[in-house]
DNA sequence: TAAATTTTCGGAAACGTTTCCGAAAAAAAG
DNA sequence: CTTTTTTTCGGAAACGTTTCCGAAAATTTA
């Protein structure tokens, strides 16, 4: 009997509007709505009375009909390769925390690092009117026509990590360069000698720049740079592995990896420990982009933190500001990070 | 200039309404939107000339315009403690997959197993109209009232994993009592003869059944229960390494634990490894609810896997269903999981 | 005290749909 | 060929706000 009450109860339940307030109160509607958004003239009195007995009646302004007047959907959305991904999901906190505090709501999609996916999604939030859009590329994603687009109708995007240089947009990065280039340098002055650098593909912007940093380092110590060399990869952990199985039976093994990434990084690891060969004593090994995990692993993995909250809060804010004043001319932060030194690169002899 | 005529664009660039679609074919409104919406009286040939020229014309019907007049936001709450964690981020991959696919969207907060957070939440959501709310309880929530109250006004809310019995509303769980008594019966199969149960706090339901899942393997193999104890740790890896050093310290060392959860068993192993006590020879160590970590740490994590996926896709199921026919009597669905023996837990000396 | 100014407010249109109601057109039945 | 039924459509109200415009009330100025 409770449960059909219930049910009744939900079927009959109706919200109270604001003409339900104006009427109970004797004043016109632009009354009520003038106490609601303080930005128009009403007296001091007659705006506290309204608001009071509203609270009263348990009104609560209904979002959907102030969105439709307003022609705003305060719905941002954000696309990143996957949220299962400790940086995206770190830095997705960032992004909510800023645009929930001004009013608005965040949809979250995942490309899952295909194109059509992105694309996909792109399209859906769009048709969803989403007042501004979030996206860190996928892997695959090459072709950014369909952004161009958008930008040249004026669509608020800003890109972040995985960006694309050629698009006219505010992005917010990370200094790769700089961070490869300090991480290389931590290995060369541990004393390691041959070092190779396991890089992601070629056309991610983070890619290039860190091999770029690893490179600069390499020539900034005098080093061969045929010696030092840099093999392109990928990003994920069963390719850190496969190559470094090749390197192994080749024989051609260096005395330490600087990664694109931590995935990479511990797919070397895997494959190193599989093969009995120590880490840091006979290989080190650095990552980039720490997740919990590099504190997890044995030995632990040195690693770039990238200032992923810091990360989300900039783009979401750099978004708020080109929704509120319009597109000026695109702007790029850069941020930085912090080299955290663990077990996998420290050259125990040295010490 | 061309940036500036992007602005100009941008400002006067209007949507193409139903209006815009009708005055262009002389029909009626009411013609557009039965062609749209095709519950409705038209003529197929005329249906067909509407869409096309309408999609000639860049027409999107208006989401937010559609929900006013239907008083559905098509907005689906859902709360978790935090979507950092693996399991929470897989789950709601399958929440997500099944409500957009029906035309919802699912906005994601998070309460940091914070009591308040989650209650904040929940209003922010219900103050925003969401037709109904996913939920898994922070691990601080003991105060329910604000569930029954909602509940009690017939709002649309399914719990998940983290769940409080004593709510009148239905739930997607794991058999955590089936899984458990599994990986403790494995343990005990592979000969280790003196057996703690790291458990959780008692409130939740998911710690008390694992640990009720424990006690059962125990008493099934006639092992005494004071030798085979169970001792409340928490849910955190501090917590896991915590009580095990103190463990360690007292002389008090089992043959094996089996832990509450994944991060109290790499606690264990972290304390373990730090007093080089060897895992499995010494100490066997199984965890509950894998993440993709269980596989890197050395020696791999022998865990219960839970069907996260199904678990989100099952959560919006139920409530869909919930929506779309009412509140029927609650139900509960339990699901199953897989116990991925790794190296953890495996006795060498047996084999 | 009358006129001018300012403050406060109500009426009504608008946002872009859906849906009810009734009428016109077409088809079927007589 | 008329009458009845069915199919197809247009008009208009409604959803719950915001905001423009103008008028009434209150205040200031002369």
């Amino acid at each position: 009997m409770s449960y059909h009450a219930s049910i009744t109860q939900y079927a009959i339940m109706k919200h109270v509007t604001i003409k339900d307030v104006a009427k109970r109160l004797n004043v016109s509607v632009s009354s009520v709505s003038r106490a609601f958004n303080d930005k128009y003239d009403i007296k001091k009195e007659t705006k506290e009375l309204i608001l009071r007995t509203a609270k009263e009646m348990g009104y609560h302004p209904n979002p959907i009909a102030r969105k439709l007047m307003q022609q705003k959907s305060y719905n941002i959305g954000v696309v990143v390769p996957e949220f299962i991904n400790e940086f995206f999901s770190e830095t997705i906190i960032g992004i909510q925390d800023v645009l929930i505090s001004k009013g608005y709501q965040v949809l979250i999609m995942q490309s899952n690092e295909h194109y059509e996916n992105e694309l996909m999604n792109v399209k859906t939030l769009s048709d969803n009117m989403v007042d501004g859009l979030i996206v860190s590329l996928s892997r695959e994603t090459h072709n950014t026509e369909f952004y161009l687009k958008l930008l040249a109708e004026g669509y608020p995007i800003i890109f972040f990590n995985r960006i694309n240089d050629s698009l006219p947009a505010s992005k917010v990065i990370f200094n790769d360069f700089k961070w490869s280039f300090f991480a290389t340098e931590h290995l060369i002055k541990q004393g390691f000698k041959k070092i190779y650098h396991l890089s992601g593909q070629n056309h991610l912007s983070l890619a290039k720049n860190r091999m770029k940093g690893f490179q600069k380092a390499i020539e900034k110590y005098d080093m061969s740079p045929e010696e030092n060399r840099v093999i392109e990869t990928g990003l994920l952990m069963d390719e850190g592995d496969k190559i470094t199985q090749e390197l192994i039976d080749n024989q051609d093994l260096p005395e330490a990896f600087s990664c694109v990434n931590d995935p990479v990084a511990l797919g070397a690891m895997r494959a190193l420990k599989r093969n009995k060969i120590k880490i840091p004593e006979e290989v080190g090994v650095v990552g980039f982009t720490e997740t919990r995990l590099a504190d997890l692993v044995d030995p632990s993995l040195t690693s770039v933190k990238q200032p992923t909250y810091e990360i989300g809060k900039t783009t979401a804010e750099l978004l708020l500001k080109q929704i509120n004043n319009g597109f000026k001319t695109p702007e790029t932060v850069s941020l930085d990070g912090q080299l955290n030194i663990r077990a996998s690169s420290v050259r125990k002899t040295i010490a």
